[in-house]
DNA sequence: TTTTAAGCGTAACTATTGTTACGGATGCAT
DNA sequence: ATGCATCCGTAACAATAGTTACGCTTAAAA
């Protein structure tokens, strides 16, 4: 675990602060798909990302969901952050968007590490406010954007993450991701496709450079 | 401006902190409608709430905007918070909904009461999960409710905040923070109004209990 | 008092998004 | 190959939100 560790946040830690961590932490493996959070779940430790990529949703009463941000290696879900120090429940489902690894870190150490290491205090406050960030984006594509240019950076986002032009999603996948139906994500989509940004296939969408 | 701090932060930090906190910090009296950040802005010094109640909205590049939340006394703006760390222009902007009392406290401090006092850093790590609840509630709101719902959870939360059931705005001015348009507001607003839940005047509505 | 500007109500219309319904295409299981 | 379920395209319609336009009311300014 230490070479992956060094691997993704060498520059980033200590090594002191390294070894601390490959000490006490445990590597967890999850594949794609796989639920890593649930809403109301108490958070025991946090993720740090070595591998894969992690997407996270925001879930109303009715079961509707909200995609809110994908992680990538080398970073942490402030939000689960967040809850560990206060103790509260999880607002946010959190699943994994490829296969990934992640290096789990019991809270306990936490604050220990935040008197001991100016690194980890810098870590930590640099995800929550990239965190808030992506959030803030999130509420800008809401509030300001309509569902067509939505659906445009969703289709760009994923493909980042996921690294391919491919998108290998269904339109009602899409759907619940931008909170909408399958109908008019359909429609939009069609829209992209003559106006030659997609090639829309069975199953999956191609994005064209 | 110990006795603004004692009064409001006592049961938060110890009194060594306090002593610390009154002396570097400085008391800045704001009135109603005056901008305490703007978009872009470095930020030197975090804001400690004593008295009234700020309000955060988002900006668009076209100027349109959305209510993001109210800060109350004893509370402090996690995204300033954010930004001061992390050496980043504003991206939100703030104004004081009600006559203020704010206590500044200059970056340097920060980092060093991180180390020195458990109850700063709780109070620190309190207010980003308060922060990233509230953004995420306004994530909610604009998602997942139509226009009426949020007409409704606007006008009780403005309530809450300014202490009384009269909402002193024009109709035009509502719109802006919903980012839509007066004539909207003012159609919602009757219909609340033939559902007894408000009562219009003009330049203000009142909440009917 | 008269004038002016801001605030509000309403109608008529448009645009966007959501819903229902149905049929064809595709791929998988038997 | 046949049957079956999922996926997708499309049409028709409904609901919600945004736009334009205009006139009345009210408060403040001249």
């Amino acid at each position: 675990m230490l070479k992956e560790l060094e691997l993704n946040y060498a520059h980033l830690f200590e090594s002191e602060l390294l070894k601390e961590i490959s000490q006490i932490a445990i590597l967890k493996e999850v594949k794609e798909g796989e639920e890593l959070i649930r809403i109301g779940q108490y958070l025991k430790s946090m993720p740090l990302l070595v591998e894969g990529a992690i997407k996270v949703l925001r879930e109303d009463e009715e079961g509707f969901e909200l995609l809110l941000y994908y992680l990538e290696r080398g970073e942490t879900c402030a939000m689960t952050l967040s809850c560990c120090t206060t103790n509260h429940k999880s607002k946010i489902r959190a699943e994994a968007e490829t296969d990934s690894k992640l290096i789990m870190i019991p809270i306990e150490k936490m604050d220990e590490w935040l008197v001991n290491y100016k690194s980890w205090r810098n870590f930590v406050f640099n995800s929550y406010h990239e965190r808030l960030n992506e959030v803030l984006e999130t509420v800008d594509n809401i509030a300001f954007k309509k569902m067509d240019e939505r659906l445009l950076s969703y289709l760009k986002r994923k493909a980042i993450h996921n690294n391919t032009n491919i998108i290998s999603s269904t339109h009602q996948d899409i759907a619940y991701d931008l909170h909408t139906s399958r109908v008019v994500v359909s429609r939009l989509l069609k829209q992209l496709e003559k106006q030659n940004i997609i090639k829309l296939k069975r199953n999956h969408i191609e994005i064209i450079e």
